[in-house]
DNA sequence: GCTAATTGGACCGGAACAGTACTGTTTCCT
DNA sequence: AGGAAACAGTACTGTTCCGGTCCAATTAGC
C-alpha cells in the first residue's frame, strides 16, 4: 500500500535521536530512548553503518555516531539505505518489463518515480526533528485530489 | 523498497488502454490488448469498479468503461484504489504508533506523506498516455540528492 | 424461458519482510 | 595480559501480504 518498511521508520527515529545527542551512542541506549526493540535497533544501525549514514566504533565504549549532520541527510537517503532503491515499478530504470511492447506507456513511470524521489529528497532529517517541513515545501499538506472525482476512499 | 504493487501497474496500463477506446470493453479484450494475464486484468478491473474508477456492466455484452475521462483520474487515485490509502508509516493519519511518546517526531511523517500524495496527485492518466509529464512538473527528473553526501547507492 | 456471456466475490498458494538469536571480532579498562 | 563491552555478520522463524485461481450471481439475447 505504498508504505515503506518499518525498518525505515525505525531508522529515521533512531537517526533523529542520534542527531540530538552529538556523541557516540550504543544500541541499548538508543533502544531505551526510542522504544524500539534492542535487536531491531541494532540491526537498523548496522545497515546504516554499511551505507555510510552513521559511523561505528567497535569495542568497549564503542557505539554509533552520525556521519553527517541531520540537515544533510535526506529522507530519500535513509529509505534507499534500508529499503533499497526507490523504484515504483519493475519497469523503472531498465527493469525487465514483460509487457513493454503492449503496455503503451513507455518510460512514463520514470517520471512518477522521479517526482517521488524529488519530494523525498527535499525533506531532511532536520525537518523531521523540527517542524520546518511546512515552510520549505509550502502547502503540500493540502487535500490530495486536484479535481478528485474518483477514489473517494 | 517503496515500490507499488504489480496490480497498480496493471491498473494504470488497463485504464489508459480503456481510455483510448471509449466504449464498453470486456476483460478478455483488455487482456489481449495489454498483454496482462486475463484473470489478473479481471481482478484489477473488479477492484477499480468497486472504487468508482470504472463502471461495470454485468451480463452478456457487459464489460467495463471509464467513469471519468483520463484527465480527471490521477495516479494517486489508482494507487489508493488498488493498494489502499497512501500511508508511508503506520503512524500516519492516527494509526496506532506503539512508540509515539518516545519516537520524538510527532506527526512529521504526515508531511512526508502529503508530499508524496501531492506529487502523485499532480500526474493524471492522460499524462501517462501522452508524454506531458515533463512539461507539467518541470524538471523533476533532476538528480535526486540535494547535497547528497550519504547513501551513494 | 433458456442459454451464453460476463462480472462479483471468496479461496488458496507462495514469496517477501520483520523480528530474533547466535557466534565471532574488535577494543577499552583493569 | 586478561576480562568485559560493544559492533559485525549470519542464520532462522513467524507473519503478513501479494498474486493467481475457482466458483457463484447477474443480465442480454434468442
Amino acid at each position: 500500500m505504498l508504505k515503506l518498511s518499518k525498518l525505515t521508520d525505525y531508522a529515521v527515529v533512531a537517526l533523529v535521536r542520534l542527531g540530538q545527542k552529538n556523541e557516540v551512542t550504543t544500541s541499548p541506549v538508543l533502544s531505551r530512548s526510542t522504544g524500539i526493540p534492542e535487536p531491531t535497533v541494532a540491526k537498523v544501525l548496522k545497515i546504516l553503518a554499511t551505507q555510510g549514514i552513521v559511523t561505528s566504533q567497535r569495542g568497549a565504549r564503542g557505539g554509533y555516531r552520525l556521519a553527517h549532520p541531520l540537515e544533510e541527510i535526506s529522507i530519500a537517503s535513509v529509505i534507499q539505505a534500508i529499503d533499497g532503491p526507490i523504484s515504483l515499478t519493475t519497469c523503472v530504470d531498465g527493469g525487465d518489463c514483460d509487457a513493454r511492447s503492449t503496455c503503451g506507456l513507455g518510460g512514463q513511470w520514470d517520471m512518477v518515480n522521479a517526482a517521488i524521489r524529488n519530494a523525498l529528497s527535499a525533506i531532511t532529517l532536520a525537518d523531521m526533528k523540527n517542524h520546518t517541513v511546512i515552510d520549505r515545501l509550502g502547502g503540500l499538506q493540502a487535500p490530495s485530489m486536484p479535481s478528485g472525482p474518483a477514489a473517494t476512499a
